[in-house]
DNA sequence: TCAACAGGTTAGAATAATTCTAAACTAGAT
DNA sequence: ATCTAGTTTAGAATTATTCTAACCTGTTGA
């Protein structure tokens, strides 16, 4: 399936810029990245777009299911007076966190850690909604 | 232990502001704030403390461990393609994300959701370093 | 006790990510 | 071909946070 279909898939006006976007991103493998990142992309390319569109057609295709955000518990530094280990419950519709011991989560199966790395703790958020 | 012994087992200098954020902040109880919400607090108490003085000290107090900074991912907002639920071990080295399939974690145990909420996603981090 | 100075505080400027605005453009329906 | 609603854009606005540079204050040691 090319990218004009998928966009017409999900109702988005298959514009110049939102197919140029569409053909770096969704090449069928995954990808982090961000606005700013995807315009170096582009620009390299020889090609132009702003960077407020770039922010609308990912926000779009996010809205649409295309693409993930990766969860950031908002824009400011929250700060926990609980410097112990522990997880938290995200409520979505306040934004408020609540601690949970480390105890009350176990795991009956985690990942091998990559190469040449060692695990520097693992944090757990679950998100919940009324 | 009163604040002023806590600034000093950490090597702190026992200023006013210091003594003013300590004591809204580290009287016991576990709690999740920003910047701007503690310099709220200080106000409405009749006190005042610049918010570039709140950044600097929370950012102390984190660096000598007296509280923590909950995680989020640095301040750029990123995007993901796998739209599917996965997880992430996070490079501290270089902030980059990898993904983890949602099939190489398990759960022993759980916590209870709070009464009145549902479950909307559980989302794992590990973090890694070299 | 107090002078001296290293470290702390501050207002306001600077920075950086993101969103908004309002004017110009364009895809798609007629 | 034309019209219109939806898009794009440059640049301004916003927001969180850090920096700057001048001023202030704990602490040390004479």
């Amino acid at each position: 399936m090319n990218v004009v279909e998928k966009l017409r898939n999900v109702n988005l006006r298959p514009t110049k810029q939102r197919i140029l976007l569409a053909k770096q991103i969704l090449d069928g493998k995954n990808k982090h990245f961000t606005a700013e990142t995807i315009q170096k992309e582009v620009l390299s390319n020889g090609q132009s777009i702003s960077l407020a569109t770039i922010y609308n057609c990912l926000n779009k295709f996010v809205s649409v299911g295309l693409l993930k955000q990766i969860d950031q518990q908002g824009e400011v530094t929250i700060f926990d007076t609980n410097v112990s280990h522990h997880h938290h419950f995200l409520n979505q519709n306040t934004g408020e966190l609540i601690d949970i011991d480390p105890d009350e989560i176990g795991f009956s199966k985690l990942p091998d850690i990559p190469n040449g790395f060692e695990s520097d703790g693992v944090e757990v958020l679950i998100k919940i909604k009324e």
